[in-house]
DNA sequence: TCCTAAATTGGAAAAATTACTATTTGGAGG
DNA sequence: CCTCCAAATAGTAATTTTTCCAATTTAGGA
């Protein structure tokens, strides 16, 4: 899906800011990826940008698309999703929650009755068919913050 | 953290339940994968687990540590976390949740208030310093719904 | 315009995951 | 308890994903 005009400027605007805050170069190659980015919601992976990106600019790089990424996350205006060392696996199967490091990519799991039975919206029959909920928190562990 | 005795029990339980009703055979490796998850809940990933139980039983392939989990997670006794094809990326930075497919691993973005600010629970201070928090629906999208 | 630290490229290396074949084995049926 | 065979595994090769690195280019301040 695509994302409304102003909406994209205003996500080029932050970005600059970003860059600039934090004293960094905006390249071709950085407005190219966050634009790709920005104009869609689906959550592309690094390849996949690439992919797009290399038809207007040959020479671009696939390490350049991953590092760019990545600093993204560091600046805050991007999100990883899924975790960072590959696929995880989970065998618990009550109703539970997760809390996922920013730093380390640990993950804790969390009970919390009140999310347990989240109730979904209506639109998301246009979706898809809905089999679990749960509730995904981020931030830095007690292990990262003290050695931080 | 460790699993308490009858929970682990009741899911060894499950777990050979589940196979039987598939038919499928309940092999040492199978038996030693599933209860290296299912007595930690640390979410560990296909390595983690060939690296522990390669000590204990020297023979046992990666690939197979592979093949076993993801026929847990077909079998509906093991969830995995994380994006089946490598870590992807979202600038959306407003509020929003998230719908990802079992089947093709497409996700979409949800837009629901009621998820926007959820109260965390208190004891989320001695796991770490929460940032933020969003909701994963897992299910079926319309395609793979379609084509099924 | 010039200069320099920062950024990019292209290819090589590492890590993660899957594929494949020869061999072994769980467990159904005698 | 044997026997047998489809199912499962080991070991290795191939593929995919991600990161590293040295040489080169470039953004943007002076």
């Amino acid at each position: 899906m695509r994302v409304s005009r102003d909406k994209l400027t205003k996500r080029m605007e932050e970005f600059r800011a970003a860059l600039k805050r934090a004293g960094l170069k905006i390249t071709p190659q950085r407005l190219a990826v966050f634009a790709r980015l920005a104009e869609e919601d689906s959550h592309p992976g690094a390849r996949a940008i690439h992919g797009k990106l290399k038809k207007k600019m040959p020479g671009l790089s696939l390490d350049t698309v991953y590092r760019t990424l990545w600093l993204f996350v560091d600046l805050g205006i991007v999100e990883n999703m899924g975790e960072i060392d590959g696929v995880r696996f989970d065998a618990n199967t009550e109703p539970h929650h997760h809390f996922i490091c920013r730093k380390c990519g640990a993950s804790f799991d969390i009970y919390c009755r009140d999310f347990d039975d989240l109730k979904l919206p209506g639109e998301l029959s246009e979706i898809g068919e809905a089999m679990k909920a749960m509730v995904e928190v981020r931030g830095i562990c007690r292990k990262c913050l003290s050695r931080k």
